[in-house]
DNA sequence: CGCTGAATTGACGGACATCAAGATGTGTGG
DNA sequence: CCACACATCTTGATGTCCGTCAATTCAGCG
């Protein structure tokens, strides 16, 4: 059951009724190790924050739609990253996964009732909202910048949170990026042929891209 | 020297050596309230965050620049908002007064030593940095819409968090706006006066502001 | 009053969205 | 292994919203 792709829905709340295959991450979270076919909803905005979650391998997005269909997302979140985490009671926004990934699932009340006597645990959730915050803040200095500036310093971002080397893997698709970026995926596509045809760049497939010019790269980055 | 309008930086480095004139704020805050001329800086970004701030009177603006000049406005705070909360060590971003303020101002150290103590005091601050990650996620949502709907979300924000009845003061300029929302000047003053002439919203003077048709208001505020 | 900064208004251009078509890649079944 | 279908990505033509540049009006204050 746990290593088939399930629908996420469906997973969580058959988690509790499975022996938990549990894993220490780096919060200390205690749970279970979960795998989740891609462009699968993990939780939904509004629903009850009754769990954290750590990407272990995969990638995931966090997103809010507005009414008129528009999509933003706020978040990519790539192995080691910690998500899900609220101050309130329940999520903020939606969270699906961008590819087959493997989710660490922790019981939120457990992780609470631990902090209640670790002073240290109770910290980190600070932190890391605390960067969340911050995360979102840089974010935001992105969306009033030129489409040629977000796309650099997308690259950029997804090139420092690779673990990869050489090339930056991108697991989501263009459309994911221009809901990131706040752009169309048709103004994504124009800027990486424009980024290819001054050699900043070069795609070996659309999803692989080795970055040829840093410094061109960093100096839209403003 | 307490009650004369004076420079920030010499404000905050004055204060240790003046008879603190102590106040209690909603979180507990013992400090001493100091007041700001307008325009002046409160701290700067990267600056070590050895204090906390709560708005008393007057309004506070925190932003970050663009190193070609650009300023992104992240947030407003008004009477009873703390600001200048962080997780880290140093300022994210810098603060400025946008008019005369009064500023109750508390020495970090000494919050953090309580919140040791007392467990709710943590949990009080992690909110708080919770409740700033929402606000910014908003403010991210907002700039992905247009210059139309980013100014009537402004206005209705701005009507939620006004003390006063009838019309909505603002304290802060049209530039101020501006950066705020990501656009020019121009569009904001121009979406103003479109707003007036659709009956949406009427000027008493430039910086107080009736709105007439909320309904329409919010359609827009998607 | 006149001076100064703030706000408004107008004319114009450009960056990005929209609409539409074509190319490339990927998975599936024969 | 190939062929077909479908999704993804790229490219092109056109439109529009908002930024830029410039002038004018308005408001506060000595």
């Amino acid at each position: 059951m746990l290593t088939a792709a399930v629908t996420a829905k469906a997973s969580i709340y058959a988690r509790a009724a499975v022996p938990a295959d549990s894993t220490e991450g780096p919060l200390g979270l205690m749970g279970a190790v979960m795998r989740f076919a891609r462009n699968n909803e993990i939780y939904g905005e509004h629903e009850p924050a009754d769990y954290l979650y750590q990407v272990i391998s995969g990638a995931v997005r966090t997103y809010r739609m507005l009414d008129d269909g528009r999509r933003q997302i706020t978040s990519f979140y790539l192995p080691g990253d910690v998500f899900g985490v609220e101050a309130g009671d329940s999520h903020l926004s939606s969270a699906e996964t961008v590819c087959d990934a493997q989710i660490l699932v922790a019981k939120r009340s457990a992780v609470m009732a631990r902090a209640e006597h670790e002073r240290n645990l109770g910290r980190q959730l600070w932190v890391l909202t605390a960067r969340e915050l911050q995360r979102v803040q840089e974010h935001s200095l992105a969306l009033i910048k030129s489409a040629e500036e977000r796309v650099a310093g997308f690259l950029l971002e997804m090139e420092g949170r690779n673990t990869a080397g050489a090339a930056v893997e991108l697991p989501m698709s263009r459309q994911d990026i221009a809901d990131y970026l706040g752009l169309t995926i048709e103004t994504v596509s124009r800027t990486f042929t424009q980024f290819v045809q001054s050699g900043k760049i070069s795609l070996e497939t659309s999803r692989r891209i080795q970055l040829r010019n840093r410094a061109a790269l960093n100096r839209l980055n403003a």
